[in-house]
DNA sequence: TTTATTATTCTCTGACAGTAAATGATTTCT
DNA sequence: AGAAATCATTTACTGTCAGAGAATAATAAA
């Protein structure tokens, strides 16, 4: 039996006081009526409207079981109306996680418009830059350098694609000899960024052509901003996306080398549970993502 | 879809953090959990719950979702548990319509009793000579002395038959004669009761003969206590219970004529809804209702 | 690695919720 | 008064759907 009919019809027929109009209003045919609330009863083992073909009247236990009724009914269509906001546009608290410098870099300046263009809003955004298991952390969304994700049944969406260069200050290259080809990088000094899938070999591509270097470092450091600090400072040289050195190397303070060889690159996704039922807040923060990420390209030129 | 059976799998995965112990606890098999989980997504437009197969979360709009639900599967079962009382034990408020008179000389002097042996019980009886309909004005039960009640769909059940005897006064029957034939009671006056089937026919059957005489009165009054009344005034003649006047005819007050002539009989039935699902409150009532009428069958020797 | 558990998909089947037509009962209209 | 209309219910009947079983994919633990 389906109860939930069930307990409509007899609601339906206790305010209605007849049931073919209740019938009507539900879009039932009469036999439809009669029959869920004689199951009804037969489950209850109670009688709970008296009736005959023209009277019709609660029972003492049918009032009873009718204000429960009532009550359950309206909690659960309460808890449908609460969620059709939540379907229809961007509502809540949205729980992401991202790697700092990604963050620093494509979003934070970005991030006050967002929030203001969806007032009912609210965004928890933790960075970290550990690999974070979104289902158990109970994280909306999480943004992602690595590339080998596909495997898991969570959704991943391409955000862009960050290429590297190698870099050091001029007075470095200078002193230490700027490198012509990537063997040369053995006699440098490495800084060593131990995320993501380049942290130990150093590859370079040119014409079908790859070379690897192993990473002999004395300084390892987890942010790519310290790696440029160290940059910076004319410790040695790194590998280190394009876009964090932009002004430094437009102000002549980096300067790159074995330009002419394709380098270590890292995608970033975006990764959620599902694309089932995608909330809107979700939707919303995905559309920002992406247009982040495009209008970040558009200033790696 | 059966949202009855969907919201409770919802609720018991939530509880338990996993779909197969939910499962096991609603004695389901895993797709039907997963088909009411994803069944009841669908119909949301939301998604409630984050999931690997290893690992799972409510999402924000599935912890206010469940709230609701909670709440509704709550007031739910309540209200079966409300109902299983009345449904095991008479509890609650019985009413009851009965004639007047048979109230009086068959029910009032045991009805104490019968109310302290079920504590849980309230009565209220409404003494009315009246035909009520006991659907419109909510009767569990009503006593009828009418017999020609079989057409309805309401139910039925015999009491007892009363025999009605003919009487007046011995004085009146010196000074008017003592009828010998029905036919003899033209001369006399007549009390009428209006009520019951006899009302303005007299009827004598004797040996498969039948007198009818037609009842001519200048007192017509709609309780027998108060045509006992007239009776003992000695104001004429009357058909009446052969109980009611008991105590009379012993006592020599009134005196009997036409005994060999068999007449009006009023047959008592208790008359309610339904069979089905018969509340055990109405069923008390009903047993206590036989027994009494047995027992004053007893009596009528 | 293997093994075990979990969620999901697919296919299939029995049950069942609903409809239409017919019946019985009662009220209201003419 | 009778006739017509409305109502609840019963009886077939049908299309749908909820659930089980087997197979698959993904993950965790041993």
């Amino acid at each position: 039996m389906d109860r939930f009919t069930a307990l409509r019809v007899f609601r339906q027929v206790a305010e209605q006081g007849s049931f073919a109009e209740a019938g009507r209003k539900l879009g039932l045919s009469p036999p439809a009526i009669s029959k869920n609330i004689a199951e009804l009863e037969a489950h209850l083992g109670v009688r709970l409207i008296n009736r005959t073909t023209r009277r019709m009247a609660l029972t003492e236990e049918g009032k009873t079981y009718l204000e429960h009724v009532s009550r359950g009914l309206d909690a659960l269509i309460e808890g449908e109306t609460a969620l059709s906001s939540a379907r229809s546009s961007p509502v809540g608290t949205l729980r992401v996680s991202a790697p700092m410098t990604v963050a620093l870099i494509r979003l934070s300046e970005a991030i006050p418009e967002f929030l203001s263009r969806h007032p009912d809003l609210r965004l928890e955004l933790h960075l970290d830059d550990r690999r974070v298991d979104i289902i158990r952390e109970g994280f909306d969304l999480a943004i992602r350098g690595y590339s080998n994700l596909e495997d898991s049944s969570l959704i991943a969406r391409k955000l862009g694609v960050m290429s590297h260069v190698l870099c050091a200050t001029p007075s470095y290259f200078a002193t230490h000899g700027k490198p012509q080809t990537p063997s040369d990088l053995a006699k440098l000094d490495h800084i060593r960024f131990p995320h993501g899938p380049n942290a130990d070999i150093w590859e370079f591509r040119k014409d079908g052509q790859i070379e690897r270097i192993a990473v002999a470092t004395r300084y390892s450091v987890s942010s790519s901003l310290a790696v440029r600090d160290a940059l910076r400072a004319g410790f040695g040289v790194s590998l280190i996306p394009h876009q964090y050195v932009e002004k430094d190397l437009q102000e002549g303070r980096l300067e790159t080398a074995l330009d002419t060889w394709r380098t270590a690159e890292v995608t970033h996704y975006a990764v959620y549970p599902s694309r089932q039922h995608l909330a809107p807040k979700i939707r919303a923060f995905l559309d920002f993502l992406v247009r982040q990420f495009a209008y970040g390209r558009i200033a790696d030129r």
